[in-house]
DNA sequence: TGCTTTATCAGGGTTTACCCTGATAATTTT
DNA sequence: AAAATTATCAGGGTAAACCCTGATAAAGCA
């Protein structure tokens, strides 16, 4: 009997999954999480043989609890659960320890199979994700290596003061500190996200949820 | 016996939903849908009561399904179910002839109880849309009324373009048009999306997904 | 057939963003 | 304690974005 923690915030989806899974003799659904930090609490309380995670979860992004429910629970199998198939998101859930990836447009029998392939120790990975990566690899992604998505306190706070609009003189005004440096945190910026301009920088907050 | 047309993507989730509401007594489940040429096809088909429709789905934009569903079946009344909050989205179903809005993150039984309301003529929203509108009105919708986001082909095209971190001059050429009507296409982007400058284009753009 | 929108282009101007180099002090990590 | 990162600032420059006014031809709609 293989069990399944749940962790997801969308309530429907998750009694969706439940009823879907409650079919199955070889598998049972142990516990729900809604949010972050009760998905810790909750890996912690059961040691489930697998978690399906939902990477769009309110709080954290997703990517830090992958780790820590290993940490957790170094015996526990993770099957990520998206909305995006993008080939970003994909490698950075299996760079954090993720055994498998599948979108929620999959179908109810997919999504059993995932289950089972990745709680048996192998991995699964649906179409999209899959080509997500593919594609990634194929038109060279650069800003792995640079870039490893270390923004600092203050990188953050101009980032998000550019996605909305301010200029960086305004910034500077606002933050008490030289146009000059709100200058260089800007370049640093494009630099770490690897963009061309103001365009790219927004761009990539808003996918990447930095805001 | 109130019938009930589910419009999602999510194949789990549409599950999910059936089971719940093959529970219940008043309601049934005739069909499902998962994008939006189908909802119509499906819609004229059946006629239902009530159609669940997910404004995230992929093909059309959401908003213009509702109205063509209302142009199919004016009996029916829609319930909306989405990921987003804001009061752009809320508004906008409204107007389009929306009876309710749910954010897929409600519980079970306020689904129900959103269809039951819904269905027997009276409007449902969840405290999440609730708020959403209201805060939208506090803060003064400007953008509304002097844009009603009609963009032309061209502009789609430009803004698409500057999401992908070109250059007007790169445009211009890429476009075999001159700078200056790209610049021009920048300035009514401008205006009509209500931004200040390019962060606050692409923002717009990724917000209302309109890339 | 008119009316409206769309797409195109221009001159001339100001502001903002972007790029280069180089620097110092404070904080955090190893 | 040494090393790395972070936050701060400067001079001096080019390219791009933004703003104003004004215009014409074509396509779409009434």
């Amino acid at each position: 009997m293989t069990s399944v923690l749940l962790a997801d915030d969308h309530l429907v989806l998750l009694e969706g999954i439940k009823g879907l899974i409650e079919k199955e003799e070889d598998i049972e659904v142990v516990d729900f999480a809604t949010h972050g930090e009760e998905v810790l609490v909750k890996v912690g309380k059961w040691s489930p043989d697998l978690v399906l995670l939902d990477i769009n979860m309110p709080g954290k992004n997703g990517m830090e609890i992958c780790g820590k429910i290993l940490q957790i629970s170094p015996a526990s199998r993770i099957l990520v659960m998206s909305m995006h198939s993008d080939a970003y998101h994909v490698q950075n859930m299996l760079k954090k320890g993720a055994h498998g990836y599948i979108t929620k447009g999959v179908a109810p029998q997919e999504m059993l199979k995932a289950i089972r392939k990745v709680a048996s120790g192998k991995s699964y990975f649906n179409d999209e994700a899959t080509r997500a990566v593919m594609e990634g690899l194929v038109s060279g992604n650069k800003q792995e290596e640079k870039s490893e998505l270390k923004l600092s306190r203050r990188e953050k706070e101009i980032l998000k003061l550019i996605v909305e609009e301010r200029t960086s003189q305004e910034m500077a005004d606002e933050l008490f500190i030289s146009l000059k440096t709100v200058e260089t945190h800007r370049r640093n910026l494009l630099s770490k996200l690897n963009a061309r301009n103001t365009a790219g920088l927004v761009r990539i907050a808003m996918e990447r949820k930095l805001v």
